[in-house]
DNA sequence: GTTTAAATTAAACACTTGTTTAATTTTGTA
DNA sequence: TACAAAATTAAACAAGTGTTTAATTTAAAC
């Protein structure tokens, strides 16, 4: 499969990829791809082949990139809680950085699909639930946390519960009183990160 | 706004629902939906007026009858942790019930172009909110809980973690080991729920 | 049984979709 | 400059879309 892509390819990917995260694959149509990136609509077919494969493309374009950044945490010289919270701090920002490509991911596919091509994330989140285990373990080891921990299921509480209020923005900027998109940015990067950041160290640590 | 509907339009919603929950709401054709309810093409128009129309009628139609059950939940006689217990066990129970309207109501919408036919959901969800906080804050009262909590941010961690399971369900089936639908849904209904329990409760009691 | 309204149908409509064609322009190379 | 490959274009294509029409059947009321 075709990872190198030239500067048009390029130019028409991160164009597709914002209409498709705005509007969704279906609603997005070839044409309005073609007047965005200013080119002739035969050219996404001239280079991707079809629209179908132009989605496939973007996929692996992003998901190659994203590289392991939190695999490097586990051996950091930090508290097993202090690398709790880099780690969710690693997980929102890498989620919002890419939040186009996550928006398609999670929103396009019913994941059995495109089972295939999602591989490379597949491999990721592997990776990044290897280096969860360390942390965790070690966190253990030292008597900080709770030795029934079911670790599998602290990513989906993270990016789950991230998903849901970004999805669902416009709810919760009314219930929250945050007037614009700026507040409600500020209002992830701090009280909402904080949130995570309790909930995961509190049912890591939590003795009932 | 109508909200009463006789069997045949019933009958079209129900297949609609289905429809739209499995293959999302633009890939679902008229004709699909025709085919399945065994109509006419036409009677979709002749119902509801447009397609569109339809999907409005079906949000109506389910979001109307999603009436509160949560709320009796503050008043009966329980400990604050067994409430909180309880209520997480209404949350994903309601949700099971209604995945193909929930389905349809997250991935479909930006949640800002629909806004007016929306407000009767918000209005469910304004009440659970309101329900949760009782319960909450009677828990605080009797020194079950924290006092630092922030309430509005308990609904998307239990939904949002929720949701991201089960829209993820493949690559979780895969993880876990779960080798069939009926493990994955078993494995919801105990271990996931668990989770779920555990971590809101973590939440709500653990003092850093 | 006749009349009237509702329900149902097949056909056509106008429009958008993704894709392909064939002609033209641009680009790079010898 | 001349040539060949790559890039770009406008136009056409076939297929599918949601919707409407006008005719027909069904059902209910008198």
């Amino acid at each position: 499969m075709k990872t190198d892509f030239n500067e048009k390819q390029i130019q028409i990917l991160l164009i597709a990829e914002e209409l498709f995260a705005e509007n969704g694959f279906e609603k997005t149509s070839i044409r309005t791809i073609a007047k965005a990136a200013e080119i002739n609509i035969a050219m996404v077919s001239y280079y991707f082949g079809s629209k179908e494969k132009l989605l496939e493309a973007l996929i692996v374009y992003r998901t190659s990139e994203l590289k392991v950044q939190i695999e490097n945490l586990s051996v950091e010289d930090l508290d097993p809680i202090e690398k709790i919270d880099k780690l969710i701090d690693l997980y929102v920002n890498r989620i919002r950085c890419n939040r186009g490509i996550y928006r398609i991911l999670h929103f396009e596919f019913s994941s059995e699909e495109l089972e295939d091509k999602l591989k490379v994330l597949n491999e990721v989140k592997d990776r990044n639930l290897k280096s969860l285990e360390v942390i965790i373990k070690e966190g253990q080891q030292k008597g900080f946390f709770r030795k029934d921990i079911n670790i599998p299921l602290i990513p989906p509480t993270i990016m789950g519960t991230f998903f849901h209020f970004t999805t669902n923005k416009a709810y919760f900027k009314k219930l929250l009183d945050l007037d614009s998109d700026e507040a409600f940015e500020n209002y992830i990067q701090t009280t909402f990160k904080t949130h995570i950041k309790q909930t995961i160290k509190a049912l890591l640590i939590y003795e009932s």
